[in-house]
DNA sequence: GAAGTCATTGAATGAACATTCGATGAATTC
DNA sequence: GAATTCATCGAATGTTCATTCAATGACTTC
């Protein structure tokens, strides 16, 4: 009502909001679903019964499944890129302080919350699924490898490593850091997320040992 | 005909010979369903076509579509454990021998092909068949990693590193591994086998230098 | 407060699904 | 070579699925 913003999401009405409310309810009963019975087991009939809502009402706000699902992934993507970009990014921050930003971001309590690891992962395994997912979280995904890298490359040349090839190392631990997303969905008892968190740290601190003072690994 | 073994696996007929044909053929087919089409897309109606035999046909063989996605978990499972347990395990092999045996084993080409990581993923990644798949599997992943941890800890004596807990080393080298199925699996253009192989081994190099002559990462 | 728009329901629709089964002919046994 | 067991087919069954839609009432606008 007092509200004359230009932004399109700014909700003016009570039904805007109220609209707001329910495709965001109906996005966490589907997170909810594909945690508990995975992709192929997701149905409509269950999301909707999830929500506690009819059928139709899915249908009549996301069009059809697929889109849903989109919006799922499109929610999780949006999530993860706000928090990442939340980092502190001061223009006093060292190199090895934007680099275990990046790490708590990756491991962060949100993040690793057990129904969205698996939801991510779902749609990382299904074939079916990849292409709509590749297509909302591709670009995320390459922003995060290039800062890494960026950071990566001041790290060798602050601390003179040699040998070193920046984006081979960026891609490795990404791909540790997938692994141990992986690992704590599929153990989540022997993989809990802080101690995950910690043990990528201590692995780059093997690597770039002038940059974190003690190499928990090795020393 | 000719044979008299006591192996209830030996095909004694022309009849029980076509039969394990049929159901390998039947699995194979299955893991290029799931390779194309996702867990979610993998039907009874389209193994078969694939396959080029009748729907009837594959309950006939495995009675039921549980069951079949069983046998293929089975069939992937038992290729591993005959990879992995066939490496030269000779008394005179080195523990670095021995671990590079492991990599080895895990970046195989058999092992590796895009079809059977995709399933292996799908797998991992689908809440409702996840447990059917850690029962078939559990055991030789927990096999895998003693034998690791026991050739670290023999490492670490070896070598006199300090600092090292081998249980937690290990686990971090298997989500290290993990994490790059995933990756080769998502973007094969950037994640080549041989690459993640190698991209695994310099990492193990940085961690045990004095195991491993050059430590390519950080010399 | 009247007119119109919007959110919601649940039953209806038709497609796709896993599974069953009788029929058929080929392989095996005696 | 007759009798029997077995592998295969494809149509039939009953279920579950995503999607549609007419009806209803609540909210918004003027």
């Amino acid at each position: 009502m007092n509200e004359t913003s230009h932004k399109p999401e700014a909700p003016r009405t009570a039904r805007a909001e109220a609209k707001a409310e329910r495709r965001q309810q109906l996005i966490e009963a589907t997170i909810d679903c594909i945690a508990k019975f995975g992709l192929s087991g997701t149905t409509m009939a269950r999301v909707t019964e999830l929500a506690g809502v009819s059928v139709g009402l899915a249908n009549f706000h996301f069009d059809s499944k697929d889109l849903l699902l989109a919006a799922v992934i499109k929610h999780l993507a949006d999530e993860q890129r706000a928090l990442w970009q939340s980092r502190d990014q001061g223009p006093d921050r060292s190199s090895s302080d934007l680099l275990r930003a990046i790490v708590d971001s990756r491991f962060h309590t949100k993040i690793c919350a057990r129904r969205k690891l698996a939801v991510t992962l779902a749609f990382d395994g299904d074939a079916g699924a990849r292409e709509i997912y590749r297509r909302v979280v591709g670009d995320m995904d390459d922003e995060r490898l290039d800062a890494s890298v960026a950071i990566i490359t001041e790290m060798i040349a602050e601390g003179g490593y040699t040998g070193i090839d920046p984006v081979e190392t960026v891609l490795t631990l990404e791909a540790m850091y997938d692994g141990l997303w992986l690992n704590m969905l599929l153990y989540p008892g022997e993989f809990r997320r802080t101690a995950c968190r910690d043990r990528a740290m201590r692995m780059i601190a093997t690597l770039f040992p002038k940059h974190f003072d003690a190499s928990p690994l090795a020393g």
